[in-house]
DNA sequence: CGCCCGTGGTGACTATGGTCACCAGTTTAA
DNA sequence: TTAAACTGGTGACCATAGTCACCACGGGCG
């Protein structure tokens, strides 16, 4: 049970009989930064939607990972709501990234309320378009590009995302959510720095 | 309009409503092997079902391909489906690789049958997770796994599809589809042929 | 018949990026 | 305050795979 007027606030656009709905049925959860909200193959009751903060996306394999996408607020997880509607467990990663405000909600509720509400069954085929593309983007950079760029995208994406230009990364983060080494990063880092394409301080890397 | 029974034939599973429905409004077409069906950035009207036959969804970049997944008997394409209810541009291709069999229909007839029969919302969810989850495998292969097992994979999976054994298929064509080059196919398949894993012959290459 | 073309095969070279080893500066914690 | 831990930087080396050049074989066709 969630106050109403709170669901409004955050959730503005979904219509009265859903934010009616949410507002029932729902828990609201605040989480801190760098908290595992989804482990690969595990049971889902509750599908998540973002109020607040941001949560990553990842895949992992051995001791390597690939970012996949960020969730931002007012966004569901579509993986989560795939494992809880078809009780499938998850191939993915997922951590907050930064503190978060969660809206818990019952996935058998969800389940109901697609069929009642074509608005919200229209924000989940919505957002899987909008994963959909982010998964294909991700795969055509794989294939198609050079780590360069690949890098220079992660940094302006996770600029957008975080809404700065400023970003305070370890070059070992970035090893990480982009299935690569430290080394590596150094290196492309350096050499982005050297075609003027941002800046390396030491209150971290400033895009230009 | 459609011969019921035929549609019945076809999609038993979709229950008689649904049948009805599709034979009222569908149109059949019948499409050789190796034709082009939906183009980057077409504009969508009418969503293919697949009856019979098979179609290749690939990615492009400038000369370079990359194989993203079939759509078998039975399913439908999702990118023309988000592209004719949300009128968005394609990212992807698609293309016939046997004759094929197709049902057509009408987005606009879609969008209100997903609003009127919860079966036919459950069975694009259902796509959407499988689509879902083959991009996340191909992703993973690609950063995490070397040629020799996307290639090996890539073999099982066309012997899957194709169900038989063995595979009558250039060089040339693999390098395409995996967005490598011939060479590195040859080469290759000469170590996977070595390790007892395939058989090249003149009929084409065979699964062990 | 001889030519062309598609196919597979191969060696040599290159580029990209991953690995290893090590260093120096800075921060953290005992 | 001193040691441990973490950070970025770097050179050397290696593995993977992409590129180039070329060759041989086997149709199919003029």
């Amino acid at each position: 049970m969630v106050d109403l007027s709170l669901v409004k606030k955050y959730l503005p656009h979904i219509g009265l009989d859903l934010q009616e709905a949410f507002a029932t049925e729902g828990v609201l959860k605040d989480v801190a930064a760098h908290t595992e909200i989804l482990q690969e193959g595990q049971h889902v009751t509750m599908i998540p939607m973002v109020l607040e903060g941001l949560i990553k996306v990842y895949t992992r394999n051995e001791e390597r990972e690939l970012l996949l996408y960020y969730i931002e607020p007012s966004e569901s997880c579509v993986m989560s709501f795939l494992a809880g509607i078809k009780n499938q467990p998850s191939k993915i990663f997922a951590v907050t990234e930064e503190p978060t405000k969660l809206l818990l909600l019952p996935s058998r509720s969800v389940e109901q309320w697609i069929q009642q509400f074509p608005r919200l069954n229209n924000l989940f085929y919505d957002l899987y378009n909008t994963r959909y593309s982010e998964l294909i983007d991700t795969l055509n950079q794989l294939i198609f590009q050079k780590l360069d760029s690949r890098i220079f995208d992660y940094l302006k994406e996770k600029s957008r995302v975080k809404s700065t230009r400023i970003l305070g990364l370890r070059h070992r983060e970035i090893a990480l959510e982009l299935g690569t080494s430290r080394e590596v990063i150094t290196r492309v880092l350096k050499k982005l720095e050297k075609e003027g394409k941002i800046r390396q301080a030491d209150n971290g890397i400033e895009l230009l």
